[in-house]
DNA sequence: GTGGTCTAGACCACA
DNA sequence: GTGGTCTAGACCACA
């Protein structure tokens, strides 16, 4: 379990959390019903407020991506198979690709070389995608 | 020219306005040294603030992409060709790809889906990409 | 007697086997005067902590629904007809009902279909609601 | 607007808040598009901290109830058709009326009453249902 | 021990 | 003016 924080970053910390969170779980770097650190554990260990992790592991629950058990301690949930693709989100994802497409293109990143990066990410998370 | 501002969206309207403002550049909407609509007129045009309208042209200026000749207007910038990718740039749209790949999975969206979508995107802002 | 705890739900599991239970008396599963389990022999049965199925008979007591007898057990208690029907008290179902029909309104139940599902669930628990 | 806090009850206060906005828009007493007061005005005027009065808000965008636009305020959504009811949603509902008519019933409020409570409700409620 | 709620108050971006 | 984020810290219910 390895957390990379930037406090200056645009990105909210409890946003940066959520985002690693989910990483690891799809790395599998956190099984399936396995605990994860309490509020607390988390929270001293990366040195912020409480509050901030509480409102991480809030929005991974509303996800359903992990299940607080009263008392007991936090669980990243089963996974259940998706049903019925949500249009409306991909269609986020979508203008989302569109903006950094245009970012990289900026940069001097060209369309084939952008295929490549996002294979290469791909690569990167895949490992225990099916497990 | 054509914008589609959200004031709903999480993303600023500026921001939008700097997105979309790119995205035709690339497309060849906007041709280098074609001169673009003044703040006060794009704001009007938008019904939003001025101020908003002229923040985004700070940042589209701070970016390269466009050029105030005072007293004459504003004008899209020719385009450099890119010397050195900037990889710490690069870098960053690595981490956001990361973040959207993670997102797209939850939602059922697989690699070989992924890659399509980025296709699809790239065909679409593909106008001018090699200009 | 069948019990159905979730550990996940945000009803604490005291407060589920306090309600169950209600609802097993009045379907008749348990009847007057009949012994139920001690609460060793509901923890270990159901395994969970002895001081949740602790809390949830003292709840029982404390609304006069069950007798625990000393050095024999606890008991259904006998149903006393109400004799004057508590308005406060009353007040709070009514709240607590005008909460769940606007959660049902927003759902897409509409009224008339929620007098339906309440309807069926008069009919599933009335087993013994007359005796 | 008429808020009826209670800082003993069980329910959090930003969820009362969150019932009780709910049930004033589905009476008409908000309409669609209609300016809420901001996070300040109604957290001085219930003499609550911003933070709750903030926490409400933000559940009631989750459910797409209200809408904020950045810097202009917060605002009414306009209300969406269910499409496909949430089959797994309307159960809960039916576990919390079966609470509800359980408690009834030991209250001495018998099938007939509480049907005749519900459509009381429904009446109040109703309002403005088709506005 | 666990997480949830709430207050008080600072700081920031946006329009 | 608007809402969003974060910290610090108190208090509580649950198991």
């Amino acid at each position: 379990m390895q957390f990379n924080l930037d406090p200056r970053s645009q990105i909210p910390i409890w946003e940066q959390i959520v985002n690693q969170m989910k990483e690891m779980i799809m790395k599998g770097i956190f099984l399936e019903n396995e605990k994860i650190p309490s509020v607390r554990e988390l929270s001293s260990l990366l040195i912020i407020n409480p509050n901030t992790v509480s409102k991480a592991y809030q929005e991974l629950e509303r996800q359903g991506i992990i299940e607080t058990i009263r008392g007991r301690g936090t669980f990243v949930a089963e996974r259940a198979p998706v049903e019925n693709i949500d249009k409306q989100q991909v269609e986020k994802i979508r203008e989302a690709l569109k903006r950094l497409i245009v970012e990289a293109s900026y940069l001097g990143v060209e369309a084939q070389q952008f295929i490549e990066l996002v294979e290469e990410v791909l690569k990167e998370i895949g490992g225990n995608a099916d497990a």
